[in-house]
DNA sequence: TCCATATGTAAACAATTGCTGACTTCGATA
DNA sequence: TATCGAAGTCAGCAATTGTTTACATATGGA
């Protein structure tokens, strides 16, 4: 996580290792930024607020200041995920849609932390509030996906696409927890193209119509 | 803390209430007990000694005594679920029976923890040394699973088979991760039998043989 | 019976945790 | 320029953590 080198204009925004002091918005994205990382890698007991500060190389008490507690931190983190899941993939409509957009999610685009994004949605603060939102989401998103599927609550046939819709679910958080956190070789180091043929079938399996 | 609800240790000998005291072996059971609930459910960084010393209703200081640290509990806890992951299901040779395997690890069986078994390894504490084992474990596991699935190291085209077995096992993970840690509804109250569908046309999918 | 030792208990240690308050410093504005 | 508020720093608090030490007590063999 090197700083931008937008050594060009001067008097610009950007956060230049001495342009950024007194940046109270910058500040709190790099706050923002380092927490989930920490948050989604380490999980949230495993992370120290000042491990976090540290990264973000801001004082630890900003913390308090701009996010109440390390919990605000952490529910702050909640919420952006929330957001760009809710943004995102509203279009998926058929099963070769979703297996794009999980591997879309799942891929390791360095310049912003999806993954990571994703990951968050497993680590608990142990706040039976927090845990609530947590659930939520995942509940919308897997009725989603079963909907791009053919899911109707009223048609009993495809009763089970939201079990279904779960075990796709559950198989992209295995996934990303395998790679990231366990570093499970050969799995960690596949490729995009080496996933998308076993995880297809996988998709495939649970949510193709089926007689 | 009542002593209810430590009654459900599961001993060699009672372990009532009375007759317990002054027994080492049976201590140090119960604290493998309790150990491996708490680290499998919350995490190693969530978990207290004094959490665990509560749950199997014993001294924290015995903990110490028994494993040298809590780091040296877990290790302890995680030879146990090696040590019975080894033993069990060197026979499964058939897609048909992997299911069945992997539906009896992941089966909620109260009176021993065996889903717990799977959770814990996932955990980590930190130390490159433990997290060598849970991965070296994960991958025996794995290439166990591809060589009942037809895979040889020397046959080109069976290639991508322990990237799908482990694939098979970041969805056993992710189910027992939403299902115990997160609780998402419905995939938490599903049965085994609603499971059993699903499931095994993901893993059908993942390891049959393929053109 | 008596004592050595295994087992368990209680209290407190040092380190780390999240967090707070008083302080300084910068920058915009009157 | 003087000033006031926002942004950041610093030191330390109170609570919790894993661990250790000193002590109590039960148990079994001499």
């Amino acid at each position: 996580m090197s700083d931008m080198d937008v050594t060009a204009v001067k008097g610009s925004d950007e956060p230049d290792a001495a342009a950024r002091h007194r940046d109270a918005d910058g500040t709190r994205q790099r706050l923002l930024q380092a927490a989930r990382q920490r948050f989604a890698m380490d999980g949230y007991a495993a992370t120290t607020v000042r491990d976090i500060a540290t990264d973000a190389g801001v004082n630890v008490a900003l913390i308090n200041r701009y996010f109440t507690s390390k919990e605000g931190l952490f529910e702050a983190c909640l919420d952006r995920t929330v957001k760009e899941l809710g943004d995102r993939d509203t279009d998926a409509s058929t099963v070769d849609q979703i297996v794009t957009v999980m591997l879309e999610q799942m891929l390791d685009t360095p310049a912003d932390g999806r993954p990571l994004q994703l990951l968050l949605l497993l680590r608990s603060t142990g706040e039976p509030e927090v845990d609530e939102i947590r659930r939520r989401t995942l509940r919308d998103f897997s009725e989603r996906m079963a909907t791009a599927a053919g899911w109707s609550p009223q048609d009993a046939r495809t009763g089970d696409l939201v079990l279904r819709a779960q075990l796709v679910l559950a198989t992209a958080f295995g996934i990303l927890l395998l790679r990231a956190s366990t570093a499970l070789e050969p799995l960690r180091s596949a490729t995009d193209t080496e996933l998308r043929g076993p995880l297809g079938d996988a998709v495939t399996a649970l949510l193709s119509a089926r007689s």
